[in-house]
DNA sequence: CGTGTGGTTGATAGAGATCAACAACGGTGG
DNA sequence: CCACCGTTGTTGATCTCTATCAACCACACG
């Protein structure tokens, strides 16, 4: 059952060396928490709600501009958190979150949580060691949007994303991988297409949501700029 | 003397809070060193060095592509850190840094500092507090350069970038700043022309370094993108 | 079946990069 | 004092990538 706050705690690779009682304490004071597709679980601007972990379902993370443009974050998946960064800062969310799919969630409340925090040395290293892991994924974020055209994103995108066999198989729609690169759908679709041409990539007959690398020495190229096709 | 390890550490917000003790240990790791302007401090893929404080001067922290081309990151100013995500994470440095003039940093050299981190409560929630400030500073940037057209970006630069007087006092060159906001220095100069004629902002005679902002409210219009100028 | 959502393809337009010339300095050395 | 140079920043002309607008297809579902 997936729905148990300690299965879903015990599934949480943040939280993974926490040790017993200290793990009960966190079960104790944890919420479950479900969501229908579609609704918004915080806004950006809100108070810190604190630590989310994700049991079942897809959470989408992302940015909103005044002129109502998204941008996304990250797509959480299950033992995975969100909000842990405004929930041990203590400012506001710095962005949305919403179900991209149905979802239970695992909150654990800010207060009790910074108290645990605040007496648990584990704990504590714990955290830091994934919030350096952040720091890096925006590092890499900033680094694919500034220095790479789209080309080389979705290279890089495809061949970081892919499992050993070579086959990616996208979390969620082709929308949400477009923001992520901070392209448009319709480009996205298009460098699909043209890497297709050139033979980089292919979709296994019938599936729609797979792409298979056929080329990972030319698609390193192409994520460095130096490709055939710019 | 700035150029004292016990100096350079107490001027260091990050480590502000560390007591009497722990921070002698500190002192007795550290490192002194000097850089000359232009000097590689470190480079993408390098192993992790440790901690640096920056005691005097300044340190561009940017990211290069294969092509060659920048992008600042960050500009550290005396008294703030870099390198800890690596140093903490014990992953190869995300990125490059040189000495953007000359300067001074104190090194805390990553193993002893590791030691030091695994017993020292304090320090441990310290850096998270720190770290959460990092996430945020890089959702801030992902979000300028992904939702803002370059007016909106610079006029949210000046605002953050201005002290209570309404005055902009640049850190570096033009060129540092055009690249941190992902741009090349000549739309930077082409906008703040544009900003100039508008009246929003002014050059106090004489001054080429110094910016005046005229109108925050109008800047802040600009900044959401429904300023007159797009 | 209509209807809706996600995805593809085509035509066009616009923001910003790029290329190139030049102005404003500040040093350096005669 | 002035000629020379390197660096920084400004301005102009052009080009290119990607967004935008629009039509269309495929598929799922009531």
């Amino acid at each position: 059952m997936d729905t148990d706050a300690r299965t879903i705690l015990e599934g949480c690779r943040l939280l993974a060396s926490v040790s017993g009682d200290q793990r009960e304490r966190l079960v104790a004071m944890a919420e479950v928490r479900r969501y229908e597709r579609g609704t918004m679980i915080f806004r950006q601007g809100d108070a810190p709600p604190g630590v989310f972990i994700v049991g079942a379902g897809l959470v989408r993370v992302f940015l909103v501009s005044p002129s109502g443009k998204q941008h996304v974050l990250h797509l959480v998946s299950p033992g995975l958190t969100f909000a842990e960064v405004a929930a041990i800062g203590d400012f506001p969310c710095p962005a949305f979150a919403e179900a991209a799919s149905d979802a239970t969630c695992l909150l654990l409340p800010e207060r009790p949580f910074q108290a645990a925090l605040r007496e648990d040395h584990a704990l504590c290293l714990q955290l830091l060691g994934s919030f350096a892991m952040w720091v890096r994924h925006f590092v890499g974020l900033v680094e694919d949007i500034t220095l790479r055209d789209a080309a080389g994103r979705v290279a890089r995108f495809l061949l970081e994303a892919a499992g050993p066999d070579g086959v990616v198989r996208l979390p969620s729609l082709k929308k949400d991988m477009a923001s992520r690169l901070n392209l448009t759908s319709e480009t996205l679709s298009r460098t699909l297409r043209r890497l297709t041409d050139e033979g980089l990539i292919g979709s296994p007959a019938g599936t729609g949501a797979e792409i298979r690398l056929l080329d990972r020495d030319q698609l390193g190229r192409v994520s460095d700029g130096l490709g055939p096709n710019l």
